[in-house]
DNA sequence: TTGCGTGCAAAGGTTTTGCATGGCA
DNA sequence: TGCCATGCAAAACCTTTGCACGCAA
């Protein structure tokens, strides 16, 4: 059975998890960012256990904007309801929204659209607020739905 | 400059694309099915061509969950700031979601969370209205989320 | 005739797989 | 010792790119 041996590249992987927990990061990141700290891992090997993981639930798996595959890893996977993730499309974060708006969300589109939303697929893209400042009024991706939204950025 | 000749290629793959708007797609999808229609084109152009719509605005392009681009042709894509869109994780239909709520929920990002949504990017993820009913009562990707959000499915 | 568009083939990047070796129990 | 786990290399995929030829204007 799969999962069943306590090896030092899993100890090393998890515990690497555990320090980024809520952040993202791809099979590259983990495997150089190990390597940086003197752990070497096989890239095969952070594949197969990422996806074992995934499978088991302790680890999100989606693509990014650009294609590349995306893990990160989630202490508390209980929470499913009203938990939805946002990532920027230009920095690439992964941020948690935890609110009720959400709820209310996923109570509408399945009463008035049939729709049962699944906040553990789901990923709501646009520009998180560092960037939105540090690119100072221009915001690139939603540049023209700025317009139509009437928001005050 | 890009864009400048009318091909066979192109009006053959423009039409294909609207008979099927609304509807998500792969590059896969676009060659074969054309092919078997006996409209003959190549892998580059097709690739080409929907990068150049995509930019242009009037195909809409985006990962699905197992990693392949998809892409979608869209007849009007002047309405961004309350048109989403709801993708089926079963039968992988893509839907268009137009109403005051997620206007609602896009100024209380903005608002709450200081992130800024962009409607073009983002999919919204879950199990229509007739996969769910097709599946009975266990509704495969939003199972777990069922319970919590005591919907009444 | 000019130069963009096309398609093949090759290259590039990411992920999976086969297989011999290593290491946990 | 038995068997799962690992890592290398190769293969499998998807996508992009270079280049010569075709074709629209």
């Amino acid at each position: 059975m799969r999962g069943e041996y306590n090896t030092r590249q899993k100890r090393e992987l998890l515990a690497f998890l555990r320090e980024r927990s809520m952040q993202h990061f791809s099979v590259d990141d983990v495997v150089f960012e190990m390597q940086d700290r003197g752990e070497k891992i096989g890239r095969s090997t952070v594949y197969r256990y990422l996806e074992l993981l995934a499978e088991q639930g302790s680890v999100r798996k989606y693509q990014s904007v650009q294609g590349i595959t995306q893990y990160q890893h989630v202490e508390d996977d209980s929470r499913c309801d009203s938990h939805f993730h946002m990532m920027c499309s230009r920095c690439g974060n992964l941020m948690h929204v935890d609110c009720d708006l959400m709820r209310t969300m996923s109570e509408h589109l399945v009463k008035d659209h049939g729709f049962l939303l699944d906040p553990r697929e789901t990923i709501l893209v646009g520009v998180c607020q560092k960037c939105r400042m540090a690119g100072g009024e221009a915001v690139e991706h939603g540049a023209d739905c700025h317009e139509g939204c009437h928001h005050s950025v």
